[in-house]
DNA sequence: TTTTCATGTAACTTATATAGTTACATGAGT
DNA sequence: ACTCATGTAACTATATAAGTTACATGAAAA
């Protein structure tokens, strides 16, 4: 299976988005993500209709966060890009007939379950402004003497 | 992505081999996971090697279990299939030089392996002896009045 | 010793999901 | 009117699991 990046890469998108000032076009983020402006657009839609970003068109238009970063949690975005599958396994049938399937299964299920759970229970607790922290944290560390520095070369 | 779903197909197919007398032909163990004989003899190869089956070929040939139900943990299993990924969800880079990304890789990264350690651990705990048992109780459940049943209608 | 049966394995096909691209409509500002 | 940016449908590319075909290998039975 390919695997889901999307979560990953919008939260970088977001922090973006943080910094600049003004609306940022889906063609900048495009560029810091390193795809197409469409595959932008498309995933930000999604936390548009959650209220976590904004969209104007035309001139001087372009995405802005709807909320402060410490109103964000990854659990938020998570659900905005429509809850993705979180495991690469699944049980062979659903709801087997064969009774040593539903006790293979009814233990794999608890595992998932419970690993399922932890994930989003951590997600619900980082907010972007938790990674907006750290990411300055890193900035710090790689120039000290500069106080505010740009972000990358994009 | 199309999800995995090895673990729970092979877990059943051992279980049967458990309960049937003798060797079980790849055929048989087919038809009870209704797939074709060559998923189960490529699935079933990595087991051998790790010493779960052994496999004879000819007459009276087929799969046997080479240990124990209590000594195979899923566990076990898991890594003999290879350890397939359990996460459905990636960064989008591996190793970025934009410290934004850095940032949410690093948040992303300790919720996903606290998630795949859990995973790992139960099923380092769960026997298939284990899921012998919680069958032995469905079936009791299902059919108080026999002792020992059939097990499906394949 | 030939036939039958079962595994071993390579190569190919199918199915499914994410990601990327093209094309164009819509609407806001200049 | 012209430009810029979003909105969205439709198509293509890519990755991975799963299923299938075909045939070689080797063991037991006839």
């Amino acid at each position: 299976m390919k695997r889901d990046s999307r979560l990953s890469g919008i939260l970088h998108v977001l922090l973006h988005m943080a910094e600049h000032e003004g609306p940022s076009t889906s063609e900048i983020l495009a560029r810091a993500m390193q795809t197409n402006p469409v595959v932008i657009r498309r995933i930000l839609s999604g936390l548009r209709e959650r209220g976590i970003v904004r969209s104007e068109k035309g001139h001087g238009g372009g995405w802005v966060l709807a909320r402060d970063l410490g109103e964000i949690t990854l659990r938020d975005v998570y659900d905005a890009i429509d809850s993705p599958t979180l495991l690469a396994m699944n049980n062979r049938t659903e709801t087997p007939d064969c009774l040593v399937e539903q006790a293979v299964n009814a233990a794999l299920e608890d595992s998932f379950q419970e690993a399922e759970a932890l994930l989003l229970a951590r997600f619900g607790e980082v907010t972007l402004k938790t990674l907006h922290a750290d990411f300055q944290t890193r900035l710090t560390r790689t120039h000290p003497k500069r106080k505010k520095g740009h972000v990358h070369e994009h």
